[in-house]
DNA sequence: CAAGCGCGTTGACGCAGATCAAAGCGCGCG
DNA sequence: CGCGCGCTTTGATCTGCGTCAACGCGCTTG
């Protein structure tokens, strides 16, 4: 839970004179509903920034000023109580949005987990970016919709699943998530990249360090999957995984 | 976790030349977003329907064909696992909107647990008045955005609060909703009034009714809370109760 | 009004996962 | 290369909440 922060962010000193045209990120991302010669508009509103892992660049509570758009790299957003207890809502990768919050404030903080570039953009100047391309306003109405579905998700296997089932879910949705997400190249379909920490991983799916390294052994130790390094699982026997974490395994519960 | 389902919705026979120009829920719903004059295209579109309790009127799965608008009543939207554990992630009151997802097939169930009054849209003709009035695009993006933080508030609670501060939080976000979500005149500031069961309410907050049950005549017993009858919460001391559900009372973890 | 039923409360007990504690282990650094 | 540090794993124990069970209460029904 170390966190970096009150420094100012790095503005990145290589940009040129339209990034968007060539940014990897925006095929993936709410940009793609600007076509190629409205991009300098974009590119315009647009500041790219680097972060280091551990920064912090969104901090609950703080005028929410900023939108961001993530191009690389994965952070992690979360809530905290007051005593420290922490939940990761999520993880954010290359193509996702944070700050849609309609609130004055941010509801959640965001710290960077692997090395990061964003792409921030002012409130005021998005908004009349929205105003001039509809397009980009239906697709953050998209990405907003299937977020909330995977909210919900979320909420279901926060609220009802075993600790067994959520780490199944948990390596089940990284080996489904699409390529751009991952930031890195894919070793094979049933290897899962893991950028964040055990603690990262547990406070995402509402568990302890301890049960989540234990559930993990036990996986292991029934054949499911192999941990050839600490931030790396190879899924062996992805069906009997899927069920679990689907919740239909008698097993899964126990 | 009675459902009543398969048979066909009752549409409602006392609809008039233009209901959405009468319609209570409008003021806070998305359909404020068309203003007077446009209102007969939403009427043309819409369909009102009327549903009894316990009524399942949307099931996860199904083809999703139809978007809903709460205009009286209050619904459950729950996911289920395969042996029948269930998660509900949100009730839904006047002038919520339901079926946002983009995907092919609902995502969720919704039950009415009191008499409801819902204006159906077909997806496409829904679509066709979205290209019409961005407006009414941009209000769904806010109204999306604020489901968002509501979303990761609760995650919060699911993951990491404990049972005494889930149900304080609960009569908390009760005692703060808006007037015309509730569907009924405030007794008074203090008042909660809980028409879901407790069954219910454990499945929301990710307790069991036992749990659910057992920690609110404890709040009664710390002098918090009043419970005059069953589906009645007198909020005694606000501050200590929002101390607690903000995670911030020592005694609230244990 | 008695019987039946759904819902809520209360009590006794058990267990999944938290907590406390102590090793491994990989990796950067002097 | 050896040391230190942060992260992970593993073990022992504890506990908040779940499970199982009994009972109460209000409402409906015959």
């Amino acid at each position: 839970m170390s966190v970096t922060r009150a420094r100012p962010l790095l503005v990145d000193p290589h940009r040129s004179g339209n990034d968007c045209a060539h940014c990897g990120a925006r095929a993936h991302s709410v940009c793609n509903a600007i076509d190629g010669r409205d991009l300098d508009r974009l590119a315009a509103v647009a500041v790219q920034l680097s972060i280091e892992p551990g920064r912090c660049f969104i901090d609950e509570g703080d005028p929410a000023e900023n939108f961001f758009n993530v191009t690389a790299g994965t952070a992690k957003l979360f809530k905290l109580l007051p005593d420290g207890r922490r939940q990761i809502t999520g993880f954010a990768g290359p193509g996702h949005f944070l700050g849609l919050a309609v609130s004055s404030s941010y509801s959640f903080s965001a710290e960077a987990v692997e090395p990061m570039r964003i792409c921030r953009f002012s409130r005021p100047k998005l908004r009349a970016l929205l105003d001039d391309f509809p397009a980009m306003e239906k697709r953050l109405l998209e990405v907003a919709s299937n977020e909330l579905v995977a909210a919900q998700e979320q909420m279901l296997l926060l609220g009802r699943k075993t600790a067994r089932e959520r780490l199944a879910s948990f390596l089940i949705a990284r080996s489904e998530m699409p390529v751009h997400c991952l930031g890195h190249k894919p070793g094979s379909a049933e290897t899962v990249l893991l950028p964040m920490t055990r603690s990262d991983i547990a406070d995402y799916l509402g568990l302890t360090i301890e049960t989540v390294s234990r559930t993990l052994t036990k996986l292991k130790g029934d054949g499911l999957i192999e941990i050839p390094s600490t931030d790396t699982v190879v899924i062996r026997r992805h069906a009997a995984l899927d069920s679990i974490a689907a919740g239909a395994d008698p097993v899964g519960h126990l």
